[in-house]
RNA sequence: GGGCCAGUAGCUCAGCUGGUUAGAGCACACGCUUGAUAAGCGUGGGGUCGCAAGUUCAAAUCUUGCCUGGCCCA
């Protein structure tokens, strides 16, 4: 076998099998390995070869310099599935210590968005690094399938076909479409890498999962925690159905305006002495008459400056209304704005309103619904000063606000209209007739009965809630509904205990979720639609008694893990109902009763994915941690909490790690709406869709940028960052390459260690990166590994040490000890950038590890294997005393050297002298170094002197041309060369005398 | 309007419990190299630490207010 003068591109593997050191295991050769780049074009250099080049330990390294990456991860992809990687991972973690991350499961509706990509990663970079620190950390994605925007979707695709269809074949369709774009995203989450049970998905329409639904319901039932009450909803009185707020649309409408006046006996002389023997009346303002049958409050805001003024009508009667609006309410009423006349009402004079009683328009407080509670004056934040009076007529059963004003003050949620939107018998004197048509009566009775201040007519255009489907306005109005009682049995209490004994990263999730615990409202659980899960409850048809059963849900749970939530609709009521159940009211049997119409809020859905894991995949009793986007301390964090303690009286997670959103570099939120909205708004921005940037430039720069930005705060997306981020992949791509072609001949199992005193100082160094990457990745800090990374390879490999050591690479002999020592350090180099990598660059991590000379017990994949410990230098460490004084003093060096290259010198032709300070540290290292003759190979310079200097004296460093001979092997300049050949120095005759020995065996 | 959070060079990040001329990488400019070459090395410029007060011998670091932006509510 001759190599002498062989081709350049049989050398590096004629030598590597030479010492027979490839990496071992099996080798895929499409996949893994491309040929080595070719170097015909060498002939395009100015200078001919040198003639000693051939003995010079040049390698090739099969890794191709540019990753390609659009077309390579799919084909890594494609192999990682063809050996099963996720599987055999778990076979190789079995019976270690287990960490589970339990995936948040996102909407089926779609398809992903940067928020998907963020979270995505961000979770696998947690697994990733888990598993290689020896966890045995599954992932099993999952998605939310069920609920209204499918519903929605699915109804708009169906058109007027879905009027002949029942709820089976809709839920049907439903079905179909959360499956499509399951499929979508799971095909768009793997192709960025992210490695999980993809198979195995856990989905919320699955029927195990549905029973795991209603046993969580059981569960709060047998507490005691499900109620029956009433809140408003939207509601359309033509499709007789309750909305959601995604089904309004906002259209213009032309409605009455009406100025009422509600008489007062409170004392005017309390608020301004100058009001004194006049009356006091509280004018509001309303465009839906239809509403004040149900008025119980009026609402005033507590940072509202309020004036009193006099009523145009009656000399007796003074009004009292918000100073802004003072003007225009006059106006509206036929008087005359007159400032003048108004009196000013300090805040803690209107505060004295609290509480105060006032006349409905038409309803005596003796018939009052609320009795003594209701017709009196609050406060709340919502009133604002944009339009009437300043003072909020209040329904708490047609209302939002409304209702939350009717909670906090005992006033129920009255609402004396039906499903179509007529007036109960409740109301005097238009029981039975629609909101609409009652609307023009009711201001004439208030023009009669003097209470009207404008003028019967008078109109408003406003934007106005329509419905969807049948485009007419609709109502707001209190409606029956399931709630869960959140201070039943002290859960609100045991919730914010729960809080307090998770972990919550960062730390301010805790103040957050914990506020929101603390003031939240009980759980309205219905909702008036298909698409779910049914809320399993039955009534009496005889007597209408509510059957809420513990009992009959667990039955309820095992027919649907069975048949699947469809047994709602498709079963007979006998077979939802175990065997005997009669009603406790009238002793009805099971023929007697009627199911619930409504289903449960897909919050509870998700919030129960802890519980539903238990049956779907074996050994996810344990969760650790919740990974999503900080508004889930709202959502998910919140609801699986609640679920949790009612369940099984704990938080189902034990720590919690949030991240911000991603916005763009102006801090627009990166979506396409947001972005076409600022666009609109005149912003500078665009959009670029994550599929272009895969085709450009590969998904692992979405890994990159998601390692490299603190998540903890909202992340910044542009392309300015993407292309930062290239320019540290090409480097790192080069410097891996460049350990690679450099230990192609190094057998690991040797023995070969460093022993050249750089050699260890560097091994230390790497020790030191490694321990600290390594905790960086227990604290969920990727950017911190990310800015660890990027320095030990730029500044400290790339810069630095294999700068330093490519003299000794090249040009001693390959086997000698100088360079095997350095061989042994590139050796742990090159693992350890490409395990701590790996979770980050998953792609290019394992391709590099594709071609590290294995170990023993090295897997074939950087997934398998385990990170190293490292050992981090502590407070004071000599090797880090040692590395900084090198740096230190190469850096004198290359301040000097600079005026010398620009004299037209090469950096290799000088002779160094420095002055470095007796008696120190330094001083010794240096001599140190100088004495094994490694000086040189330090500063990349043929020659370094030392002379000693004072204590406190200038440190400096001059630089000469040292002269002499030039070796044309290592270009290096001696005194004296060798005798044979006689032009190359000692050391460069006595490796090409091994190298053509090694080459004629 | 309320709750929570963030604001350090063009970009991404350091800067611990307040203490020397605020650091690093990338980008930029200039130069070197051609044995990491669609690479590598060196040198250099660049920051009112969002703004304003305050505490202190001393503040990017503590306090208050304000501005800008985000999430969640209203």
């Amino acid at each position: 076998m001759l190599m002498k003068y062989s081709s350049h591109d049989a050398r590096g593997r004629t030598v590597s099998a030479m010492v027979g050191t490839l990496p071992r295991g099996p080798v895929d050769p499409v996949l893994w390995s491309r040929p080595p780049m070719a170097r015909t074009d060498r002939g395009r250099d100015k200078k001919a070869p040198n003639k000693y080049e051939a003995t010079i330990n040049l390698r090739e390294t099969p890794l191709p310099a540019r990753g390609d990456l659009a077309n390579r991860e799919p084909q890594i992809l494609a192999e990682w599935d063809r050996r099963d990687l996720y599987q055999r991972i778990r076979a190789a973690r079995a019976g270690a210590p287990r960490f589970v991350l339990h995936d948040g499961p996102p909407y089926a509706n779609g398809h992903i968005h940067y928020g998907h990509i963020l979270n995505k990663i961000l979770k696998d970079l947690v697994v990733k690094s888990k598993t290689l620190a020896g966890f045995d950390a599954p992932y099993v994605p999952g998605w939310d399938t069920h609920g209204l925007p499918i519903e929605m979707a699915v109804e708009r695709e169906l058109g007027d076909k879905r009027h002949g269809l029942d709820v089976a074949a809709i839920r049907t369709a439903c079905r179909d479409y959360a499956m499509r774009f399951v499929d979508i995203q799971r095909t768009e989450f793997q192709r960025l890498g992210v490695l999980g049970d993809w198979g195995h998905p856990y989905l919320t329409l699955e029927p195990t999962y549905e029973r795991a639904i209603v046993r969580a319901l059981a569960a709060f039932a047998r507490g005691g925690y499900l109620y029956r009450g009433k809140k408003p909803v939207y509601w359309c009185p033509r499709d007789g159905t309750a909305l959601a707020e995604a089904e309004i649309e906002y259209k213009d409408k032309t409605s009455p305006s009406i100025y009422v006046r509600c008489p007062t006996d409170f004392d005017p002389a309390r608020l301004d002495a100058s009001l004194a023997g006049k009356r006091l009346a509280l004018p509001i303002w309303t465009t839906t008459p239809w509403t004040l049958p149900a008025n119980l409050a009026i609402v005033l805001g507590p940072h509202i400056d309020y004036v009193v003024v006099p009523s145009p009508r009656d000399a007796g009667e003074v009004l009292i209304v918000a100073r802004e609006l003072a003007d225009t309410f006059l106006t509206a009423i036929g008087g005359a704005p007159d400032p003048a006349s108004y009196v000013a009402i300090g805040r803690d004079q209107v505060a004295l309103l609290e509480g105060a009683r006032y006349q409905h328009p038409f309803i005596a407080a003796a018939d009052a619904v609320a009795g003594d509670a209701a017709f009196r004056v609050w406060f709340a934040d919502y009133v604002t000063i944009e339009q009437g009076t300043g003072l909020v007529h209040t329904a708490p059963g047609h209302g939002a606000d409304d209702y939350r004003t009717g909670q906090a003050h005992d006033l129920p949620p009255y609402a004396p209209v039906d499903d179509r939107g007529r007036f109960t018998d409740e109301v005097a004197h238009w029981a039975g007739q629609k909101t609409d048509e009652a609307n023009p009566k009711i201001v004439q009775f208030l023009a009669d009965a003097g209470v009207l201040l404008n003028v019967v007519g008078d109109k408003v255009h406003h934007s106005y809630p329509h419905c969807w489907r049948c485009k007419g306005p609709i109502l707001f109005r209190a409606t029956p509904q399931w709630f869960l009682s959140i201070d039943h049995e002290g859960l609100r209490q045991r919730a914010l205990e729960a809080i307090d004994q998770t972990t919550w990263v960062p730390p301010w999730g805790r103040n957050r979720i914990y506020a929101m615990i603390e003031g939240r409202p009980d759980w309205v659980l219905s909702r008036q639609r298909m698409w779910g899960v049914p809320l399993p409850t039955f009534y009496c048809k005889g007597c209408g008694a509510e059957h809420v059963s513990a009992d009959t849900m667990e039955h309820v749970a095992e027919v649907f893990g069975k048949d699947g939530a469809d047994a709602w609709w498709t079963h007979p009521i006998e077979a939802l109902l175990p065997a005997g159940t009669t009603c406790h009211a009238c002793g009805a049997g099971a023929d007697g009763f009627e199911r619930e119409k409504d289903i449960v809020d897909v919050w509870f859905e998700s919030g129960v994915s802890w519980l539903a894991m238990r049956d779907h995949t074996p050994g996810h009793d344990d969760i650790d941690l919740y990974l999503e986007g900080s508004d889930q301390h709202r959502g998910w964090f919140h609801s699986s909490l609640l679920a949790g303690i009612g369940v099984q009286g704990k938080a189902p997670y034990k720590e919690v790690i949030t991240h911000g959103f991603v916005l763009d570099d102006q801090g627009v939120p990166y979506s396409k709406s947001a972005i076409a909205a600022a666009k609109a708004a005149g912003k500078k921005v665009s959009y670029i869709p994550p599929e272009d940037v895969i085709k450009k430039g590969g998904a692992e720069l979405f890994r990159l940028w998601a390692a490299s930005t603190e998540f903890r705060n909202d992340i910044t997306y542009s392309q300015t960052i993407l292309d930062g981020l290239s320019e540290w992949y090409r480097k790192y791509r080069n410097s891996a390459r460049f350990l690679l072609s450099n230990v192609i001949d190094f057998d690991p199992a040797a023995g070969h260690t460093p022993t050249l005193r750089v050699d260890r100082l560097m091994k230390s160094r790497i020790d030191d990166f490694v321990a600290r990457a390594r905790a960086a990745y227990d604290a969920y800090e990727f950017h911190v590994v990310h800015r660890l990374l990027v320095e030990l390879v730029t500044t400290d490999l790339s810069a630095f040490y294999c700068d330093v050591v490519k003299d000794r690479l090249y040009a001693e002999a390959a086997d000698g000890p100088r360079r095997r020592s350095a061989q042994a350090t590139l050796y742990e180099a090159l693992r350890a950038i490409a395990l701590i990598a790996a979770p980050i660059l998953c792609f290019t991590a394992d391709d590099v590890w594709q071609h590290v000379p294995r170990r023993d017990g090295d897997p074939d994949s950087v997934h398998l294997a385990l990170m190293p410990t490292g050992e981090a230098w502590g407070e004071a460490s000599t090797a880090r005393d040692e590395l900084a004084t090198i740096r230190r003093w190469r850096d004198l060096a290359n301040a000097e050297l600079e005026a010398f290259r620009a004299a037209k010198h090469k950096t290799v032709d000088a002779h160094l002298t420095l002055y470095v300070r007796d008696g120190g540290a330094e001083l010794a290292l240096l001599d140190e170094l100088a004495a094994a003759g490694d000086l040189a190979e330090l500063f990349i310079v043929s020659a370094v002197a030392i002379e000693r200097i004072a204590a406190d004296a200038d440190e400096r460093v001059t630089v000469r041309e040292h002269g002499g001979a030039r070796c044309e092997r290592c270009w290096r300049w001696y005194d004296a060369l060798a005798a044979d050949p006689a032009d190359v120095c000692e050391r460069c005759a006595h490796a090409i005398s091994i190298a053509v020995a090694t080459q004629e065996k």
